[in-house]
DNA sequence: AATGAATGAGAATTCATTCAT
DNA sequence: AATGAATGAATTCTCATTCAT
């Protein structure tokens, strides 16, 4: 494992550039695949076909299967606590449901793009032994949310930080995905957008 | 051919009480082995041997592996059901934060009993095609929520009965299971439970 | 000792008749599914459903699968051999087309009246080692027609009596079975019988 | 979901030299297991053993087990088809008991070359919903003789050619089959071939 | 590096047969 | 005798992974 860590620092650059848009195109077939036919679709082979690369070029990318999902769980936890910190930066004075209605408006639009995909994701994360990966992602964006809460204005009356940010974090986070899977009839998307805005400000505002 | 795959599906629904103790039997090993060893190990020969059957048994009582994941998951919505029915019920004139810590505490208990069972009902409701039993549940649940709100005293403020409704079930499930995996550090379980009291108490009183 | 055998003959009359229709109920309920839902579809559990018995009932008749088949072809065999040996006695000085086309007929009938159990029993009989009872029968069927060949007035003039009979025999039947189960267009049952009639007899005759 | 059903049936068409070479691999094993252990013991862990490949080798090149059999069948179709072709083609005036004689011997060289084979494969045609493949190829082969007598000098004196067609293949088909699996006593090959020759020509001449 | 044929462990499912009641 | 629940060996098929070219 270490060693084909070392291995693989060592490549050349313009190596690099090829093999990089090689784990790109990989990636991108595996989301594709998801959402196209569905999670179970998504075999090494049906990978490879459709990146159009070989199961062989596959594998010296990435070292099993779950390694091509680790890899995307990185690239959306990624978009995702970038996101959340930018927006949490709250560079001029935004209002603070301005900044959750950005926040929820953002995970939204990130989360639409690649709902099958968000949703094997969020099952990872349900593993019972979930990758440390998975929790440190989460302690990150549960980290971020608290030290928001923690140098916002006198307006947040939260006590234990870190168990409000983790449940606003989760809140969201799954109300969205099942949204998005669901379909509840009924349930408009800016209403979905207006409810859960409306739900971190309250309980966090006071 | 279309009768016989339609009556495999059914097979001899038990009504000896022998019957009904062997698919207790199996029902309760598939849970032990989700609860001890995870999601994929629970294949049809390692259920039959935790329930102390051979897989032909197993197959008299079920047409197919997931016809056993559909089992559970009619035990378990009715169990959470009945207890969200019972709750909101609301038998004397408890307050809001009563009924909700109630519900919120039921909940728990109910999720706490087997994690990783949750976990996967959860994750098959996140099917790309839910099935419609899923649907049928969360319509339940949702509408005895949606009932409770519009007949609450004039403390409810929620316009959108159906999107607040859909939100407090998803946030509130969603928080638990993740707290309940991923055994977050820093929160411990009366915190949450605490949060997620207010958190619903807080988006829907005024 | 002589008490219990006095008494297990007297009753056994009764009980040999009842015997007697449970297997030939069984009997009649494999012909059935053979016919209507095809021979894969014809378990032992299936049989015993259509029978109306149990599996254990059907044990209690039949010492294993193949010997409902064995039965049936005996029932079959029997009902073939009687037709021919009847008919080839020649009452009275019928002409030997008049004896030809009967034998067809008749055989037509019997095919007729169960195709595929007829499938099934030919391709018994085409099994790489074929029973005892499948080459006596044809045996049994090949000797009626030789006897018959040999004691018939001047006009037969086969030399080679035993190939003779077993061409005649092996002919008539495959090309009854293959029309049947084939029904190929273009062809008539009564062009089919006129066919095997004329085969018959111009083979034959002088 | 159909379009992956329907990639399914096809797999990778071989093309290269090695590809086909394990198809034949495969499918001489499986006619091995045929004539020397039975058609049960062709299962497709067995063909695999035999053919000195792994199973997973095996439906690289064959969807299911069946299309082994389907395989089987048109190679065997193919060649029965040309041969008859070849022989009824009567190149220079050829007598028609030289040419009857010709394509009966050339059947039986091709049936008694792998008799459990032809069996199983008559068998399939025998299916209560045979293939079209196998209603093609009988359609083929009875066009192939009805065109045939069609283009005789007066001497064919049959009036319905599509019966004498079906009926002179079938039952040349059927006899030989019967005599290579039941080896009747007192019938050799030769007697054999004689007497089917005299059947189809005194059938067909006058 | 890339390829894709080959591998084989492992999963779901069936069904003839047994045996306690 | 009759019942039918229980058995488990056997079968088909899948798919992550390897490795010779």
């Amino acid at each position: 494992m270490a060693r084909r860590a070392a291995e693989k620092l060592r490549r050349n650059q313009p190596h690099q550039a090829r093999s990089r848009a090689t784990v790109e195109v990989i990636l991108d077939a595996t989301v594709r695949i998801f959402e196209g036919e569905g999670a179970d679709a998504a075999t090494t082979s049906r990978i490879a076909e459709v990146a159009g690369v070989s199961v062989g070029t596959l594998y010296q990318y990435f070292g099993n299967r779950d390694a091509i999902l680790d890899a995307l769980q990185d690239r959306e936890f990624e978009r995702a606590a970038s996101l959340m910190q930018r927006t949490l930066a709250n560079p001029d004075g935004a209002s603070d449901r301005a900044i959750a209605r950005a926040v929820v408006e953002g995970l939204f639009r990130l989360y639409r793009a690649a709902p099958a995909l968000h949703r094997v994701l969020a099952v990872d994360g349900l593993r019972v032994t979930p990758a440390e990966r998975v929790q440190a992602f989460d302690a990150r964006i549960v980290g971020a949310i608290k030290t928001f809460l923690a140098h916002a204005k006198p307006r947040i009356r939260r006590s234990d930080l870190d168990a409000a940010a983790f449940v606003v974090y989760q809140s969201v986070r799954a109300a969205m995905l099942a949204y998005l899977i669901e379909q509840p009839p009924g349930v408009s998307e800016a209403a979905l957008v207006d409810e859960l805005t409306d739900l971190v400000v309250r309980y966090l505002s006071e």
